[in-house]
DNA sequence: CAGTGGTCTAGACCACGAA
DNA sequence: TCGTGGTCTAGACCACTGT
């Protein structure tokens, strides 16, 4: 804790609680903060990008640092089929994209199937008053089903409603596999969100009773404002037993 | 792209997968490298910082910056009951100290009941080479069961044993929530891992058939060595139909 | 002790948003 | 155009490792 920016840091987090900031929640520019602290630029910002990994901050380019307010937490949710998905849905605007294209190599990421596939590709960006809070390419092979743009607006951020398509094609996902790793954005990523703050991602794989994959998603999570919750059952005792 | 520190990294990333590097797989130090791409140390260490944080590199504090190799990534899983598990462990080493406390407000982490609890402690720290892979605080109130310190060295890093001796006290977890975020390291855990690199995060919360909670675990995996996997088996149609 | 990674400084310049 | 955040520089000093 001896480091100058974490002392900083420290220091803004109450200045952050204490509000006395002003109305609109603005901080001092970098430049001032520097000033005040009788540190450096790199080190006022090392300081805010801790706090903004934390969630507590704002920095917008070219416009000023301000204090988040109405902290909207999207929750990444395994158990898609709970009814309480659709409740308490906070106040972001889902845009989805939606192409062909071919499966090429290391480009989708969780499809494990063959190259030269064609798919069905749907990009999901998730915003909140100009900020991004979740992105998502979401694939279905052409083989397994033809769907089509969704006519309504997305109601989720990461493609249930793609699921929910497939279901009522007849298409049963049997199992689903998550892989969660946190990392910096990669460069396509960093083009919608602030590349030195942390990212959860999410790989997930669909398959079916056949073990077919039906369906293939990355899914991005800015560090901060989302969180992902799996819920997991512990298979009843009438099957398995220690072997 | 056009970051000075990405072109660098990208570069290295060249410099490394060639193995044009000498048998240690030694990098040239920060300010050798500084001039070579004619940049500032920062701006290498940027770079670096990049390459470590995808699991490329160690940086080794007052001795060198080394090409990772047999890259072992620990996997959590949240199929716990599976045979799998056991199988190809890497060559890590697990330690564990195990204390009695009370909860606390915000130091235990998944623990949602109330403070002043006694509870027993399990500090799992994973090494590899002197390199820190996982960190685990796994909690079990004493009101649930009295357990011992295992005497068998621990074959999980985030506290199956504990779980199966939970099982083995006939105490049946029937349903595991798993929060899971990315953020940066926070003092405690800077201890032990390097600040500037994001970590996994996942808070366990398990129940029994009653709801009560029996076991509570807060698990740090630094990005790069580690990844989470959970897998989801959508419940058969005899009881869940569209509502 | 020398050589390495880790942090910080003071200031420059660029990129972006709003008036 | 101005004020903001974003990146980089050149160099200083500290902290750690191995000899």
């Amino acid at each position: 804790m001896a480091n100058r920016h974490l002392v900083i840091a420290d220091d803004l987090r109450r200045l952050i609680n204490g509000g006395q900031l002003g109305n609109d929640g603005r901080l001092p520019s970098e430049r001032m903060l520097a000033k005040q602290y009788r540190a450096s630029v790199p080190t006022v910002r090392n300081a805010l990008e801790v706090l903004q990994a934390e969630g507590c901050l704002d920095m917008i380019h070219g416009h000023g640092t301000f204090v988040r307010r109405g902290l909207e937490c999207l929750v990444y949710d395994n158990t898609r089929y709970s009814d309480a998905r659709a409740a308490a849905k906070p106040s972001v605007y889902v845009e989805v994209n939606v192409r062909r294209l071919e499966s090429s190599a290391a480009m989708p990421p969780g499809l494990p199937e063959a190259l030269g596939l064609p798919l069905t590709e749907y990009f999901f960006i998730t915003t909140q008053r100009n900020m991004v809070h979740a992105l998502a390419w979401v694939y279905v092979p052409c083989a397994v089903a033809e769907l089509d743009l969704p006519a309504t607006p997305p109601t989720s951020p990461w493609g249930d409603d793609v699921r929910e398509q497939l279901a009522a094609a007849g298409i049963q996902v049997e199992s689903t596999v998550e892989r969660v790793t946190a990392r910096l954005p990669n460069p396509r990523e960093a083009v919608y969100l602030r590349p030195t703050a942390p990212v959860l991602v999410v790989e997930r794989t669909s398959r079916d009773a056949a073990g077919r994959v039906v369906e293939a998603a990355l899914v991005v999570l800015p560090s901060g404002r989302t969180e992902a919750l799996f819920t997991t059952l512990t298979p009843s005792d009438t099957t398995t037993e220690a072997s």
